[in-house]
DNA sequence: CTACAGCCTTGATGTGTATCAATTGGATCA
DNA sequence: TGATCCAATTGATACACATCAAGGCTGTAG
C-alpha cells in the first residue's frame, strides 16, 4: 500500500540547511494539468515565468492570502502546509480548512472576485503561483459555457464555507443561529423570500445535519422565539431580528455567502 | 432589501391543484448561463430538448441521484428542495447538505465520475436536467486548461464532503478519528506518507477546527494510543489500525475522498 | 367533520465534554 | 549544552446537551 514512503519523522537528520521533505513532485500537483498546458513541463520557457511563480518560499506564520483581498491568483502547495481561517466578531479565528502538498488554494475567490478567508503557513513551506489576471482565463480564452460551469463550481466551493462555521459553533444556540442564517442567505441569493419562509426539512433532518438531538433543535427554536428573534409555527419561520441572530452566531462581521 | 417577496406562508390559499410557489425564474437559476449558451433562452429548439430536460417533476422522497451512480448529469433545482446524504456503516443516514431553488446538484460527481451521495426530494419539487454525456463537455469541446480547472474545482467540492461527516460525528472520539482519516486520505491522494506523518498544526488548531477543547483532543489521542490504534509522540503520528479507526469514525463503508 | 399518525414540543435525568488548574514535555535560542 | 517558553498532557469539577419518557399539535385521509 504505502511502498516508498519517505519519512521525515522522529530523529531529524541534522543537515546544515533545513531539509524539507514531503515535497510533491509536479506530477502529483493539483496545478500539474494547468502547468503542463501552459507549456511548463520541461525546460522552462521564459515567458511562462510571468504566469507561474515556481516554488516560492513561505515562512511560518506568513499569510499567502489575506481575507477580502482581490482575487488574482491561485496557489498550489508544493511543500509544507497551511491553514485557512476567518476572523469572527469576537476577534477569535475560526479555522476553515487545512491545505497540504499538491492541493490548490484560492479557488474559492474565483466566483466573487475576492478571497473569503486568510491563508497562513503552518510551517516553512513553498508554493507555486498561477496568475489569473495575466492568463485572463475568464476573458477571451474561455468559452461561455465553460465559464459558467467554472463559476458554478467555484460558487459551490464558497457556499460550503458555511459548514465549518457550523462546526466551529461551540454550542447548540450558535449552530442553530448559523443554520438559519445560512438558509436565509441561500434563499436571498436567488431572490426567494429570505425573512419569512417554510423550512422544507423535518426537525429530524435539521438535527442530523447540525449534529444535535431533535429535542435540542426544538428547544433552540423556542428559545429564539422567547427572545423575540424568531417566530416559529411548525415549519413556518420568520426571522424577526437578523442582526441579533448574527450576533448569537458570532459572525457579525463575517461576509459568508 | 426584500422588496417583492412572494410568500407561501401561513394561511395557505386553498387552490384546487396544489400551487407551487418559490419557483426560481430561469434568470436566477444556477444553470442559466449554461442554458443560455446552449441556446435555450427563448422558444425552445427541439434539439436542445435532448440535452436539457426542463422542469421535470420529482415526488416527495424520490431520489434524483443515488450514491455511487455513474456521473452523467447535473440538475438545477427549479422548485422545492432536496437533501443529500450518505449511508453510514450503522445504516443511519448522515445528511451532507440541503439544496434549494436555483442551486445546482451533482457537480461533485464530475471529477470522480460517480456521485458521492444520494439526493432525495424533501417535498414535491421540479428540476432541470443538463446531460453531460450528450454535451460531451469534457471531451472535444473543452480546452485542456479549462478541463483541468474544472477538475480541480470539482475535486475541491468533493473534498469538502469530509466536513459534514465531522459535523455529524456525535462525540469527540468519532470526530478525532474522522479527522485523522481525512488527513491520511488527503496525503495519500498526492502520494505522501499517509500512515506515519507529522501533524503540521497545533492541538489548538485541531481543536478549533473540530469544535472541541484542546484538552479533549489530547485525551482522544491518548485514548486511541491506549487502544493500540495510534502512536502519538507530540505531532508525530502513526496510524496503527486504520480499519479500527474507520469503525470508530463510523464510516466503514463510506468512500469519502 | 372526525380520526388517525407522525411530527413537534415539553419535562426529568444522566453523561460527555468544556472549563479551570497545575504539571510535564519538547522545541528554540543563547 | 543548558535555560527558557510555549505546547501538550493530566486531573477535578460544572454544565450543556443527549437520552428517555410522555403529551400536544398539525396535517392528512376517510
Amino acid at each position: 500500500m504505502h511502498t516508498k514512503e519517505r519519512d521525515t519523522c522522529c530523529p531529524t537528520p541534522r543537515a546544515s540547511s533545513r531539509r524539507k521533505n514531503n515535497v510533491v513532485e509536479c506530477e502529483s500537483c493539483g496545478l500539474y494539468g494547468m502547468c503542463k498546458v501552459a507549456g511548463l513541463d520541461a525546460p522552462v520557457p521564459d515567458l511562462i515565468d510571468e504566469i507561474v511563480g515556481r516554488r516560492e518560499p513561505v515562512a511560518v506564520g506568513q499569510n499567502v492570502i489575506a481575507a477580502g483581498a482581490t482575487f488574482g491568483e491561485i496557489y498550489a502547495v508544493k511543500s509544507g502546509s497551511f491553514k485557512t481561517y476567518v476572523t469572527m466578531a469576537s476577534g477569535e479565528q475560526q479555522i476553515i480548512d487545512f491545505y497540504f502538498p499538491g492541493e490548490l488554494i484560492g479557488l474559492e475567490g474565483l466566483s466573487e472576485g475576492s478571497y473569503p478567508h486568510t491563508v497562513e503557513a503552518l510551517e516553512a513551506s513553498s508554493v507555486c503561483r498561477l496568475d489569473f489576471s495575466k492568463l485572463n482565463v475568464l476573458g477571451e480564452r474561455l468559452g461561455e459555457f465553460q465559464k459558467q460551469l467554472i463559476n458554478a463550481l467555484s460558487k459551490r466551493a464558497r457556499q460550503d464555507q458555511w459548514v465549518p462555521l457550523l462546526m466551529g459553533a461551540q454550542n447548540a444556540e450558535q449552530r442553530t443561529a448559523t443554520f438559519l442564517l445560512s438558509l436565509s442567505a441561500r434563499f436571498a441569493e436567488h431572490e426567494l423570500p429570505s425573512v419569512r419562509f417554510k423550512l422544507p426539512m423535518s426537525r429530524h433532518d435539521i438535527a442530523n445535519y447540525l449534529g444535535l438531538a431533535v429535542e435540542t433543535v426544538s428547544r433552540m427554536f423556542q428559545r429564539f422565539q422567547s427572545m423575540d428573534l424568531l417566530e416559529v409555527h411548525g415549519r413556518h419561520v420568520e426571522l424577526r431580528d437578523i442582526d441579533a441572530i448574527r450576533v448569537i452566531a458570532g459572525l457579525n462581521n463575517i461576509n459568508a455567502t
